[in-house]
DNA sequence: AGATTGACAGACA
DNA sequence: CTGTCTGCCAATC
């Protein structure tokens, strides 16, 4: 009710509920805005970052855990850093992991997804 | 004003 | 198991 609004602006609610030490995926962000399929329009929204600094784009990451490579504010590592800062689990790179979206570090999704 | 792209993710071959 | 394709909405060219 009295929520027309778009997909756009319930993502950004979505994401801005995210508690800190938690992260979630733009499929899991996606859902909660309507539909998973929505995942694509998530990072669109977050590209258009109509609020920086109060957006933690940050705590949305990739359904691996990884995030997205050079679209961060400052880059992958600086990602790790906020992130981990927050209290978030990560794992360690891993040799066998082929997923080296912020240098092997991925979020543990295990442990810090968040869930409503 | 129309066609294409776009920080993904899931389904199918 | 890997690779390819589609689906969704809005913004951009």
């Amino acid at each position: 009710m009295s929520t027309p609004e778009s997909f756009n602006e319930r993502v950004y609610e979505v994401v801005k509920r995210i508690p800190r030490g938690l992260v979630a995926t733009y499929g899991q962000v996606a859902a909660l805005a309507g539909n998973h399929r929505n995942a694509r329009f998530v990072g669109y929204a977050l590209h258009v970052n109509p609020e920086p600094g109060m957006i933690p784009c940050h705590r949305v990451v990739f359904r691996d855990g990884s995030l997205a490579p050079g679209f961060a504010f400052g880059g992958p590592e600086e990602q790790r850093v906020l992130l981990e800062g927050e209290g978030v689990a990560f794992t360690p790179p891993v040799k066998c992991q082929k997923n080296a979206g912020a240098e092997g570090w991925l979020v543990d999704l295990s442990r810090c997804q968040w869930q409503d």
